[in-house]
DNA sequence: CCCTAGTTGATACTGAGTGTCAAAGTCGAG
DNA sequence: CTCGACTTTGACACTCAGTATCAACTAGGG
């Protein structure tokens, strides 16, 4: 039952795709899933049901991301510290943003400019701290230490992807994404 | 017109307060605004234009905690090192939670078990940010740098104060609260 | 006392999200 | 190829959040 799934995610992507441009040029709050249903040629019923909320149809592609940077940070070497073994975990998250750079910058514009994205958004990324703290725990040659440390490190780290991504987007992709994650880091150690 | 303002605050928080024992027992989600009015004794209009959103009637009372932060960050010493002035500007949340320990944690269970509420007070505070690192420039003594800087730091504390909140509720507020944060600070220097 | 401005509750409306159901489509087994 | 089990689809009905409007009411200032 395999082909049922990779069908299934298929037609997700090619919904979220072409909705898109329409949150783009009309504001995420503007569009009904009416409208949504109707440019992708299906009906209101069968969007709903690939997208939990209106934001999924948005944010769903960000999921990955949370095990993307957890086997990341596993597969880093055991002498680095962990906070450079963290800073480079966060690359997954900066390539799937750079990939394709201008619908990156559309992507962080769309979601900067509506409330109920941001909020989403940091809901998500906040769930990836729990993995990314225990990620740190069993790393190779992890010292065990309170979970409170790990959990800050970890939220640390991508609070320093957030404003990174943060900058990244007001300067329009001029400045180098993985240069602004180097910049937040460092700011952490002085 | 200041009574009519004064009036109406305390409207609010009068509306908030019998609101509050119904989340906590039957769930944010469960309970309907109809519901709301009907214990408060109004009608459901006007329990609608006191809250923008049925989470702002659980999260309002963070909103001055923001404004509160600044001011304590820029009546800390021009000696102190930014960091450390961050640690002690926290200092009006905790106390906002610490005030009445039991009102305090029933208020981070609820919002903890309910991911609609989570992501509204995340996005609260990820508001915060900005006024922080404004205040970082403009604290006595500041000496210039960068904006990111200032963000990744005000970011951090703000990633401190959520980490050590989490933690606090969840030993049930049998560790201290302030102690958690100078763990969580002591975290970022290591 | 009256006038004005703000408050209230009633009503109606849009749109998100849930649940149900019958019809159509898909796939494997014989 | 055909049958039967399972899935997907679209239609419909429903609840509830949130917005807007309006007439009745109320409080405060002159």
């Amino acid at each position: 039952m395999k082909t049922r799934d990779i069908g299934r995610s298929a037609v997700r992507d090619e919904l979220a795709r072409t909705a898109f441009p329409l949150f783009c040029d009309r504001g995420f709050d503007e569009v009904t899933f009416e409208e949504l249903a109707t440019v992708a040629g299906v009906s209101r019923s069968t969007f709903l049901r690939y997208f939990g909320s209106k934001e999924e149809v948005v944010l769903f592609s960000f999921d990955p991301l949370g095990a993307q940077m957890v086997e990341a940070l596993l597969d880093r070497p055991a002498h680095e510290k962990d906070r450079t073994a963290l800073r480079h975990a966060l690359s997954p998250a900066t390539g799937f943003l750079n990939r394709d750079p201008a619908e990156g910058l559309a992507l962080l514009r769309l979601i900067g400019r509506t409330p109920a994205l941001c909020a989403r958004l940091r809901e998500k990324q906040a769930g990836w701290r729990p993995g990314l703290a225990r990620a740190l725990a069993e790393r190779p040659g992890a010292r065990p230490g309170p979970d409170l440390r790990r959990q800050v490190l970890a939220g640390t780290a991508l609070e320093c992807l957030t404003v990174s991504l943060e900058h990244w987007a007001s300067s329009e992709g001029d400045i180098d994404l993985d240069g602004l994650i180097n910049d937040s880091f460092s700011a952490l150690s002085d």
